[in-house]
This record gives C-alpha cells, structure tokens and sequence, in this order.
DNA sequence: AAAAAGTAGCTGATACATCAATTAAAATGT
DNA sequence: ACATTTTAATTGATGTATCAGCTACTTTTT
C-alpha cells in the first residue's frame, strides 16, 4: 500500500484541516466566542431567516441533525432567537439577535483575512483548476 | 460576503466530505465492521507495530487523544492488541491479531476501488497540480 | 542520587458527523 | 372527512476533532 502522502485524498484532507485549525485559531484568538460551523450557520440565517434548516444544511454541506444542535448552541449563547413559525408549525423562525449582529460583524474580516493568507500565491486559475478537479471528484462520488 | 461554492474553501470541504462517505458506504456495504479512521491506524500498525502512537498520530493528520481513541476501539473490535512495551512502560506494544489481518485483507480492494473510482476522468497531471495548490495551502497556515 | 525537565499516552469536556428511528404537522388521495 | 404519505425537525447512539489538564515514566542536569 502507498505512503499516504502520495494520496491525494489525504492532502485534501490534510488541507482542509490545516486550514480550520487556522481558521479557528484566528477567531478565538480575537476573543470571539463562536466556531467556524457556528458563525456559517448563523450567517446564513442573517442573510435570509426564511430558509429551512434543512436548506441550511444542504448550504452547509452538514447534515439536519448537526444544524439543528447548532441552532441550539447559538441560541444558548444568546445569537439567535427561535420563535414558532407563522405558516408551519413544523418549522421555527430563526432570528438573529443583535448580539449575533455584533458578532457576524467583528468576525467578518477575520475570515477575509485568514481567507487571503490561506490563499498567498496562488493564482485565481490555479482556484479555478482546483475547483474543476474537485468538482470531478464530488461527481465521481455521487 | 461571497456564495459558499465561490469559496475554495467549501469546495474542498465538500469534496473530502462526499469522498468520506462514498468511501465509508463502500466498506459497509462489503459488510465490514471498521470505520476509515478505524483502518487506517490499523494499517499502519500493521505495517510496523513498533511505531509511537504520537507518529501514528502525525501520519494520519490526527491527534493523539483521536489515537488512543481509536485504538480502544480496535482492541474492543479484537483487531488489535495492546500489550506492555518491554523498552519503555510509558508505551504499549500494538499487535494486528489474526482477526485485524483478515479483515484489511478484505477492506484493501475495496480502498483501490474507491480511490480507482473517485479519480476517474482525472489526469496525473491535474493530481499533481492539485497536490501543489494543496501543500501552499498548508504551508500558507503552518 | 535527587531535582528538574521532558515524553508517551490517557482523560474530560465540548463540538461536529453520521445514521437510524421518531415525532408532529402538512399535504395528498380517494 | 379520513387514511396514507411526505415533510421538518429532533433525538439517540456511536465515532472523531480539539484543547487542556493530567499521570506515569524516562532523561537530563547538577
């Protein structure tokens, strides 16, 4: 069997956790109190709180279960309010406090700046290679 | 803030994640009781059971609490065992038991399938592209 | 040899991933 | 209208990720 690092799926894998690790990192480090998975979420529901969370979740690539763990986390801590749903009493209206509005807001450019650090010297067509290779994977594995 | 799938970041994401899955439902479906994590410590083990737990750890791009965890469960699945280290009593000496040697005898297609079928329609030289973004990438967070 | 520093691995706590099963409420069929 | 089927979300169970703190043991220092 080969060494794992001449497997592509493990540099993937590897990337993609280097990268949060970073992420995160960078976030805490600024004093917030929200995770990556968490501030997604909630970002989501600020831009449109109309969506189901099963949309959120397909958005997300996450699966309902966690997002509905998550919505509970983020209402505990005070950044979201879930409130009965006028047209579906299956659902729930999430709203985002103001609080979580001061929260998104500070985390913001965090994000674009670990984004563009993770990214240094590669070219927008190397993004757009890699994207098309990605692609044909997530196809392959369908 | 840009839509998730014009972020790299995501579509990486989303690859190893639906390249997880296919991977886990393909050793399921052969009706074999191991996780992907599970066999990959297992192989390494097999490979060389003199190794650290911490180096295992690093090989596979985990922690050494993830380690511990996963080679409990594989001592618990009787794949493994774990006895004293004669040089040193702060480690153990891991062994594949004739069960552990039979079940990756079986899994082992199985991961060349999925990995054959995970990269078709993709070229060498767009892997070896990939793997090149990847390590910036790595190297960009480190 | 005794103290200090370092190392291997474990444990606890919290968060997310995944699957299966479940609940409650809509929507649909006849 | 009532039974059946779908749908939205939750819950339970198990596994992994991560961090911090810890234990036991080994090595180094003096």
């Amino acid at each position: 069997m080969e060494k794992l690092e001449s497997v592509i799926f493990y540099s993937i894998e590897k990337a993609i956790k280097t990268y949060r690790q970073f992420a995160q990192r960078s976030i805490s480090k600024a004093g917030l109190d929200i995770t990556i998975d968490q501030w997604l979420v909630l970002r989501l529901i600020e831009e449109d709180g109309e969506r189901y969370q099963n949309e959120i979740a397909e958005a997300v690539f996450k699966d309902t279960a966690s997002i509905t763990r998550i919505v509970e986390l983020l209402v505990l801590k005070g950044y979201l309010e879930r409130n009965a749903h006028p047209g579906d009493r299956r659902r729930f209206k999430l709203n985002v406090t103001e609080k979580g509005r001061e929260l998104l807001a500070r985390v913001s450019p965090i994000v674009k700046n670990y984004r563009d650090t993770a990214l240094q010297g590669i070219s927008p067509s190397e993004i757009e290679a890699l994207q098309q290779v990605l692609n044909r994977i997530i196809a392959n594995c369908g």
